[in-house]
DNA sequence: AGATCTATCGTTAGAAT
DNA sequence: TATTCTAACGATAGATC
């Protein structure tokens, strides 16, 4: 019989069952994470559309992926509608800015001078192949039948929560000591 | 020459420009998302995390898919830490919260007594195999290397304010004669 | 831990419904 | 406009480095 072949390739696996072997786990998570984002990418380029995915790690880290540049976008988000800072949600900006503040000066320390930061935005640009300018999108959005908005607002108000959590234990722990 | 294939198959496409037909652009929307949920559902099965995707159709209309159901996530999070709902974010999350309320009873009648956000549950509990109990994700998040956050915070703060205003023009426009 | 290789499995373009 | 069908394309399990 032909037993030339390098490698038995891909197996079937069960797609309705968590993998039991710790090892596994980890090498599935890694590879299908980077497909993710990649179909994600994919998505936005084919479409022109703007995308988000946050995922936890198996360890519980958290990891984001959004299309185009995430800065991108948020620049555009004031840029279009400046007033969204200190109008309707003055009183929570304005704290939330400030929190937020603060935490930006401990992960920058924790992050080795933003680095980090720039390494992986390198690897999702040159992945992603992400072009900067030329976006067109809608600035607004006027669809009203939208089935999926509770459900979203639940979700935003979760991930809020947990990024806050995870702040504060960044805060409150010291752990810049780790680094460097 | 044998002509009795059905169909042509899939054709490759470039994925690094956008889909310049409208009516591909859809479709392609259409299809892709699907299995973008389908990835990211199989991604948290497999390794047993919680996911979030948000992305935003060609005509504007936000989608967001969460595993497992996101209900069931955000009141584990309550049940879990109880107090971030009053404590070191009292005040930002009163404020929302009484806002979100608010918003709540709009949607409700917007979305006919929550007809749709049932058929919807319904669908993805169906596609993804979801099963609401036997969740076994670590219920703190206690890595520190986490070079993702400062994105993920800037994501957060450019979701929130996007669905903020989606949902002031809902209330703004007065549209719930559009339904019924 | 992440990159690479190969054979196989799963996704999807185009067409029709 | 979303789903179905088929064949071709792309993603990835397992192994290795």
């Amino acid at each position: 019989m032909d037993n030339n072949k390098k490698t038995k390739g891909r197996q079937r696996i069960d797609t309705s069952k968590r993998r039991e072997r710790e090892e596994d786990r980890l090498v599935t998570f890694s590879k299908r994470r980077t497909g993710l984002y990649k179909k994600g990418s994919e998505l936005c380029t084919l479409c022109g559309t703007q995308l988000g995915i946050l995922v936890f790690s198996p360890s519980g880290k958290p990891f984001s992926f959004g299309h185009p540049n995430i800065e991108v976008i948020a620049r555009r988000v004031l840029e279009i509608n400046p007033r969204s800072n200190e109008n309707s949600d003055g009183v929570m900006d304005a704290y939330h800015m400030n929190r937020i503040n603060k935490l930006n000066e401990k992960l920058t320390i924790v992050s080795d001078e933003g680095e980090d930061e720039k390494e992986r935005g390198m690897k999702l640009a040159q992945m992603a192949k992400v072009r900067q300018n030329k976006f067109l999108c809608e600035p607004k959005i006027d669809e009203l039948n939208d089935y999926d908005l509770p459900n979203m607002k639940d979700w935003l108000l979760e991930l809020h929560g947990k990024i806050n959590n995870h702040l504060e234990e960044l805060i409150d722990s010291q752990v810049v000591g780790t680094y460097n």
